[in-house]
DNA sequence: GTCTATAGCTTGATAGAC
DNA sequence: GTCTATCAAGCTATAGAC
């Protein structure tokens, strides 16, 4: 009778996938992370697994898109807002113990709907940022490259935050982003 | 009766989990890409899957450490022995085309002896970029904080390589590293 | 909308012949 | 050292009651 709320239920998919990658989330795992059962499930996402993995994409997507990257359209210093989008990061990873569906997803997933998800997903961030440091006042080409700079960074620092077990690195790449980015192109060396 | 020598079926195996992870790296997978049935693979590693990816684990940082941290100790131009590690990469991940075992083996694994060699692998590699840096004249803390940079944004570019099937992004992080590794240290802001 | 029960396949792992 | 045959447990997915 009692349906649990979709986004909650969003949430701890999320949580699963994130953990445990792809194959990994089997339906037992979240059965569990949910307190539903498979036919529950099924019911909620009639494609199964991949469905509730395409699900979990789009709101991770959306959430970003609404916090992160609508910030750098708003007005006020650039720097100011490139540290708004660091810190709806930091909250987003939970400061790098969380890792990045975008990477969690991208091993076991054949090609179809999740990967092209992905792959619009990543666009989208990169563009957002490229976007903004143009308006800024850097060149095409500069903006692309440290756009794609950005979540290169943010992207590294979250595989080394889980592979060793420490934070810092994440929040110190979080940390000196806004700078990075906006700093003088050098001219070209000789 | 003929046995198929131990290099070559530690290259099959490394592909199988570079692409698919550990829960994806199945023994059906692994079984048809090394051309060995179960059984005889369970006689060379007698602690089956784990005992694999160990050995894969421990192959990989081997070629990584005789191939491309070890001409970072060798005498010459700070900037070459970079490039020369940065070809050996480039070598290693195929120009972005594969992924790191590092990132790979990060999700679906449990703490063990394969968390830990990760963990161990992680931390020789920045210490190599930093003894390098130190030696070069950067101060501890800067080359520290670099040879992390340097690895994070290797990982990330190769999760972003994966994402987009662009290796564009890869190979300029790669061709960039030995500049920015080395760059003058700015002075604290105000 | 959730449940129990179950189908059918795949998984990791083992026994024993050659 | 490799194989075929097999196991119990796990997997995704479905049927049907409430």
């Amino acid at each position: 009778m009692s349906k649990i709320a979709e986004p909650e239920l969003l949430n701890r998919l999320t949580q699963v996938f994130r953990t445990h990658g792809y194959e990994g989330a089997s339906l037992s795992r979240i059965s569990k992370a949910t307190g539903l059962q498979r036919a529950s499930l099924y019911h909620r996402f009639p494609g199964g697994k991949a469905e509730m993995a395409e699900a979990v994409l789009k709101r991770a997507g959306e959430w970003l898109q609404a916090h992160a990257l609508q910030p750098l359209t708003e007005s006020g210093p650039p720097e100011r807002r490139l540290r708004q989008m660091a810190e709806k990061l930091d909250e987003f990873y939970e400061g790098g113990r969380q890792s990045c569906l975008l990477d969690a997803l991208s091993f076991g997933v054949e090609q179809g709907a999740i990967r092209d998800h992905q792959r619009a997903a990543m666009k989208t961030w990169v563009d957002a940022i490229a976007t903004m440091l143009r308006e800024s006042g850097l060149s095409g080409r500069t903006a692309q490259e440290r756009a794609e700079d950005a979540v290169i960074r943010i992207q590294g620092s979250l595989v080394m935050a889980r592979a060793t077990g420490d934070q810092m690195p994440f929040r110190r790449t979080l940390r000196n982003l806004p700078q990075e980015l906006l700093r003088k192109p050098e001219p070209a060396r000789a």
